[in-house]
DNA sequence: ATAAAACTTGACCAAATTTTGACTTTCTCC
DNA sequence: GGAGAAAGTCAAAATTTGGTCAAGTTTTAT
């Protein structure tokens, strides 16, 4: 599966000749022109975002700090800023790289292969997370049990993924909801109870097993 | 726990004059002025490697190689070499970053950050904190004695978390209510005597020990 | 366009936790 | 040794939380 990359920037001529060149290194692409955009295209769930920090609206920076709370990937910036202290501010920020402009196009491919193999090494992607005859497939988006397909919707998959990604670990229904939503819940968020229920009927009528815990004022856990 | 460095370079003067920097950062810093010796110091378990590329016999980017294949961690590159065709060698050799010399220290000191920060966020440490025979998991909220799990309550197990996580101080009750509550008590303080009582009787009926002092006329203490 | 599926909401109940207040014990200082 | 303050104990009351259900609302598929 080919790597998604999100460019943020508000340059046209830039972002099309950036989308080119990776797409011509086997990229997927997809181009944000402003912050608002940028944060709309976070569910193609990017796995690297090279971000401009002089944008219009709110800037490259803040966008990083909010782009943080929602995913976790590589972040580098581009910049024709070079001071010291805007690097720092940078990744201070939460980016992972700066790159001053003009910088050229083989380095950025360097670069970003650098740090999509560091996310590689750290995340080992489990593909696959299982739990005792229980299969849940990520990339395929499908559970089985033994032999049998068990059918999920999307926000019931979704929460079955982030929790089974992060197993023995407590969550709060508002991490829940930030995970997959991707953003704050607002008032009571009701969803996700029932959305356990609908969950946990299913994996305990095809196993017999309670996959999902609750930890009493906190949130809930998935027993691995 | 400080974060452990490594420094490899074969010149003592900018070694020294690092090495100092990092310390008074509050990092560990090992030194290594050859390969060989660097080699030998990979057994500190280094969170992160500053490595020279210039360096007498194997050059940095073959030791790079090298690394790779015993541990994982950052490792950022110092050079004078400033070509494209360099930094996208060093990157491909499995370096995570790329550092010109002369740099700014206060750069350098945020490009660590950043990787140790992306380490952080991606290894997701155990949290685990540990009082003889005690296990206590802070990202399950599980507490064990040896193989037994003690049940907690949430209010229970937020004033286990700060006392053991700040073991051997004192805590006046205000201070503690601050800390698991988030804001100041009012009036009676009864509330924190009587949470007290359930986690003493709870870790004393498992394990027999008495793991919360009480320090007379100036709070609690977790006794470690 | 219509039917089906998915998602969300509000209400209710039962269970578990948290807080409270009255009371007892312990400690310190005179 | 005794007064007073601080800490410990206990049971009951008050509150919060999670599970469940039924009824909307929105989205998707046909």
């Amino acid at each position: 599966m080919a790597y998604r990359i999100l460019i943020v920037d508000d340059e046209p001529i830039l972002t099309e000749l950036l989308s080119t060149h990776l797409q011509d290194h086997g990229y997927t692409v997809s181009v944000a022109n402003s912050s608002d955009e940028a944060l709309a295209k976070l569910n193609i769930k990017p796995n690297l975002i090279l971000l401009d920090i002089n944008m219009p609206g709110m800037d490259g920076l803040d966008l990083c700090k909010v782009i943080r709370n929602h995913i976790v990937c590589p972040i580098l910036f581009l910049t024709a800023r070079i001071t010291e202290q805007d690097k720092v501010n940078g990744l201070r920020a939460g980016g992972d790289d700066y790159i001053t402009k003009p910088f050229g196009l083989q380095e950025l491919i360097a670069r970003i292969e650098a740090h999509l193999r560091r996310d590689e090494r750290n995340n080992r992607p489990p593909e696959v997370v299982t739990s005792q005859g229980l299969i849940i497939n990520l990339s395929g988006r499908k559970v089985f049990w033994n032999e049998q397909e068990l059918s999920f919707s999307k926000r019931e998959f979704d929460i079955i993924e982030f929790l089974s990604s992060n197993p023995n670990q407590v969550f709060d229904k508002e991490r829940i909801y930030e995970a997959v939503w991707g953003y704050d819940a607002e008032g009571d968020s009701n969803v996700i109870k029932e959305h356990i229920r609908k969950i946990r009927a299913k994996l305990m009528q095809a196993s017999g097993n309670e996959y999902i815990e609750t930890v009493w004022g906190m949130g809930y856990r998935w027993r691995k």
